[in-house]
DNA sequence: AGATATTAGTTAGCATAGCTAACTATATAC
DNA sequence: GTATATAGTTAGCTATGCTAACTAATATCT
């Protein structure tokens, strides 16, 4: 039967493109050390900084994490200056978060490390292998 | 130039696959709640069950972490019963660790929750697109 | 052989990050 | 206007990261 087939093909791409997202994200997340913060304040910032300002629960859900987390979090990035924060007037128990320009500056040079260092291994790739890959981040991108 | 533009391309593509990574990881990591136990300690039993027996200080090298941290991480695996360690007859400082076949066993079972949920995501792509994501791990895989 | 240095791992103590339960404050519904 | 629901915080637990300082064992060097 083909289907069968297919479904064995389907999980041993699956394992092997987990593995590989495992190693280069452990690769490039050394470098994250120099940035100062920890992953879980520099992971809410990459939010906050690419997705715009949001709420504490707004940032908890996008973060997969419990709202009491995401508290500790934040008062962590607001001790490090990286983020302000504001009242909604509409709703006085919501809180708007926002980057501040240093907390920007700092996730875009710990975003431009790791990149940096991603770029640097695939600099030995040919132009075919570079099509291939941004072929396969569209296939990713369109995963729901 | 074109060595600017291939520069460039390179940047971008670095950009998205991490990206993609990140993306990729946090959805499969949602289902290792139900494993029990901490994620620390699920990739050092992993590491255990696909490359064999190692000593502290190996697995420590191995997870990107320092000797007191593994030390504590080996402990609560211990703890749970997923590891068993022995002295190393030639060297007494030398712990050896392997994974007990409850540990394996565990181990088998997250791996499997984390692996069936991609495969569920990829499992709507064409053949092409399935030979793509295989040709990119190869590439990956072959990174240093 | 015996002093010294190196290596493997542990212990102590600190910070960050995850959780649940219980609380406060505000807003909504009846 | 009382009850209910919602947004965040606080308290207290566990797990995971670190450095500094320690113990024990091995290796080195006269």
């Amino acid at each position: 039967m083909r289907k069968v087939k297919h479904h064995a093909r389907v999980f041993a791409v699956a394992d092997r493109l987990h593995s590989a997202a495992i190693h280069l994200l452990r690769r490039v997340r050394r470098h994250d050390a120099a940035s100062g913060v920890g992953p879980a304040q520099l992971s809410a910032l990459s939010v906050l900084v690419f997705a715009g300002p949001k709420t504490l629960g707004e940032l908890a859900t996008a973060e997969q994490v419990k709202p009491p987390t995401m508290s500790r979090i934040v008062a962590g990035l607001k001790r490090n200056r990286l983020i302000a924060i504001t009242r909604d007037p509409r709703d006085a128990r919501r809180t708007h978060i926002r980057a501040t320009p240093q907390g920007t500056r700092l996730l875009q040079q710990a975003r431009g490390r790791r990149i940096a260092s991603l770029a640097a291994s695939l600099d030995h790739l040919g132009a075919d292998e570079l099509v291939q890959l941004g072929a396969v981040c569209h296939i990713l991108e369109e995963l729901r």
